[in-house]
DNA sequence: CAGTGAGCGAGCTTCCGCTTGACTT
């Protein structure tokens, strides 16, 4: 009789297959294999009268849940049966976190195995699959206790929050607790850049000495002259700094270059920086967004065919340590380009960064007990980037320090004072492996300078800057942002941009994330409605609760009772269902709300619905005043809610309109 | 009389996390 070992991924399955050799099958799931019915149709007839038929948990009945098998996995299932038939043994191997735990539970059930034997292992090398077979140990069933609260308060809390925004602003919208969160980090993000008024400052700069460098005016007459940092959003200076007029900043031009600059002083020190850890799914995303201008979804579908073709280990992964196997062959590959000097005498090790991270599988990472070198793979394309991109940090990661030294150099003119900073490279270390970003181009390497010389001022020059606005979350960055507060799955983190989009949420415009009237419309009646979904503290305090159901000291039960019988259901019983609304500092006189599902324009009286391609900060008062005066105004005919609109304006038909809304209406509730 | 349009009511939408490959565009 055969032993079957189950697990997830079919590259997986293959691969353990040929280290456990005759008298094992190995057969995957390919993920999950049940969950809750999706949709009312996904019920069983039996259950379909019932009234928590819509959501799939019993809440009155110590929130049960209904399991279905999504037809997609019917196949699946019907296999994997056929095989636990002709078996002896059945051991399920699927990931050691909460989720696999899950899963390899509901195979179990699936099965109708009496005792089911788990095995757990973290890395894929002959030894480690040899040692899980042989040390194979009950379910914990508390883990998966925990995994099915999560599932079912995301379930309730999703189900639960969508309906309202149906109300409130219009059918098909959603909400949860990671999609929201993600939202409202866009949202307060865009409402800073609406709010926030650039102010203008004068930076002032001189050329100094043979070889020339650089140097910047910081102080004149013992006064600090205006940085970016002493500006508020609002525009305000601080009122102890110096805030030039033009004149000042010509004069000031002329002043320096009638004279020399005293050294003041001189201080150099010394720096080292580690290298990066190896990668894991949101650092990859982030350093493949960076340097191949990749789109998370892109990293992640060539990571899989790298995968899928055995070139690295599992992409979808929080933990960035690596196997000991894979130490060695970093450090072997490093010694190999490098030199023999380029690897410290003891490997690096790391570790996560979260708290919430599960560490069911290795960082991402070349495969094999020595890595080939992008040459080697035969690659093309944008995998072979991502390859290479894999390899070096990789190898970089068991590297030395990049090491060197910054000098800070105090001059004085006068009654002005100027500094200049520099950076010299002593050691390249990992550096000559592998670099996040491009070095600065504004770095400069300081000539030899003693404090008590005095150098020639060859030129100098006033250039006049503005404060930066807030910058928006590219894809990828959000994603950072979202994982360091515990939110999201690297199973998830690229779907959960394509919520957001496909929900009409956000916009890509040259590779920023940028919300829509929607999206700041949904995140503002959430904030009021149900405000634990727009904060990230709601899953960190899952997650909690979730460990300590892992624990054995909280139920399930008291979990869900204390979530959502006593805090999230009443919260969104109480809901509010009229539309939120939007005023906005730099549009007096208008507020953005809600027409027939569509954001809209209300203002003096009169209305205009807002074309969807129209960004926020792209409404001035101008082109609100524009909409709201009748151009460019969809006026299909629909029934109004309240406000009052002049009959001629309704009654404008639009021929061939580009703005049609797209939902049916439906009636307020 | 036929065609059109307004109005009504019923039914639907939705979550997160795990995995590929089958679909379009």
């Amino acid at each position: 009789m055969t032993t079957l070992v189950l697990v997830e991924s079919p590259s997986k399955a293959r691969k353990i297959a040929a280290y456990l050799g005759q008298g094992y099958q190995v057969r995957a799931s390919l993920g999950h294999v049940r969950d809750l019915p999706a949709k009312k149709e996904d019920v069983p007839a039996r259950y379909a009268k019932e009234p928590w038929a819509r959501l799939g948990v019993d809440v009155a009945h110590g929130f049960r849940p209904l399991y279905v098998i999504p037809k997609a996995k019917a196949g699946v299932v019907k296999e994997l049966r056929q095989a636990a038939e002709r078996a002896g043994r059945v051991i399920l191997a699927t990931d050691g976190d909460r989720e696999g735990e899950s899963i390899a539970w509901h195979l179990a059930q699936l099965l109708g195995l009496k005792d089911p034997e788990r095995m757990v292992f973290h890395e894929i090398t002959p030894d480690a699959i040899r040692q899980a077979v042989a040390h194979t140990r009950p379910l914990d069933y508390r883990l998966v206790g925990a995994a099915e609260t999560r599932r079912v308060l995301d379930r309730l809390s999703g189900y639960g929050a969508s309906p309202l925004l149906w109300d409130a602003i219009g059918p098909g919208l959603s909400a949860g607790r990671v999609q929201s969160a993600a939202l409202a980090l866009l949202a307060q993000r865009e409402h800073a850049r609406l709010n926030f008024v650039a102010a203008a400052f004068w930076r002032v700069t001189a050329r100094i000495g043979q070889p020339t460098f650089t140097a910047a005016v910081t102080h004149v007459n013992g006064q600090a002259l205006a940085t970016p940092k002493d500006f508020g959003p609002d525009g305000t200076v601080n009122p102890g700094v110096l805030l030039m007029t033009p004149e000042q900043a010509e004069k000031l031009v002329a002043f320096l270059k009638a004279r020399p600059a005293a050294v003041q002083s001189v201080e150099a020190t010394p720096f080292s920086t580690r290298p990066p850890a190896p990668f894991t799914t949101s650092t990859l995303q982030q350093a493949a967004s960076i340097q191949l201008k990749l789109a998370p979804k892109q990293t992640m579908d060539e990571a899989q065919r790298l995968y899928e073709g055995g070139f690295i280990t599992y992409m979808r992964t929080d933990s960035p340590g690596l196997s000991d196997e894979a130490t060695r062959a970093a450090r072997a590959a490093a010694q190999a380009a490098h030199g023999p000097d380029s690897v410290p005498e003891r490997p690096r090790t790391y570790a996560p960064k979260t708290s919430t991270a599960q560490e069911a599988h290795e960082a991402i990472r070349p495969t094999g007990r020595a890595f080939r070198t992008p040459a080697e793979t035969g690659l093309a394309g944008t995998q072979a980037d991502l390859y290479d991109l894999i390899y070096r940090r990789t190898v970089a990661s068991q590297m030395t320090d990049l090491r060197g030294t910054r000098t800070q150099v105090t001059l004085a003119v006068g009654r002005v004072t100027l500094g200049a900073s520099g950076r010299v490279i002593t050691d390249p270390g990992f550096t000559r492996a592998y670099q996040d970003e491009e070095p600065d181009p504004d770095e400069q390497a300081l000539p030899p300078i003693q404090a008590g010389e005095m150098h020639d001022v060859r030129d100098a020059s006033a250039e006049r800057r503005t404060t930066p606005a807030p910058r928006r979350y590219s894809e990828a960055s959000l994603v950072r942002a979202l994982e360091r507060q515990g939110v999201g799955r690297p199973s998830t983190f690229a779907s959960i941009l394509s919520t957001l989009a496909t929900r009409g949420y956000t916009t890509v415009r040259q590779r920023q994330l940028v919300v829509t009237w929607l999206g700041l419309l949904v995140t503002q009646y959430l904030g009021r409605s149900a405000p634990d979904l727009v904060d990230p503290a709601f899953t960190a305090k899952m997650e909690a609760d979730l460990d300590r159901i892992a624990e054995g000291q909280l139920t399930r039960l008291e979990c869900l009772t204390g979530t959502w019988t006593d805090s999230l259901d009443p919260t969104f019983r109480r809901a509010p269902r009229d539309a939120p609304t939007l005023a906005l500092p730099k549009l007096p006189g208008v507020v953005v709300g809600v027409r027939g599902g569509q954001p809209t324009l209300f203002g003096d009286g009169r209305l205009a619905t807002l074309p969807p391609d129209l960004l926020p900060e792209d409404l001035t008062p101008e082109l609100a005043q524009a909409l709201l005066a009748g151009e460019r105004v969809p006026a299909r005919s629909r029934r109004t809610p309240k406000a009052d609109v002049p009959k001629g304006k309704r009654q404008r038909k639009a021929r061939g309109e580009p703005h049609t809304p797209r939902t049916p209406r439906r009636s307020k509730g």
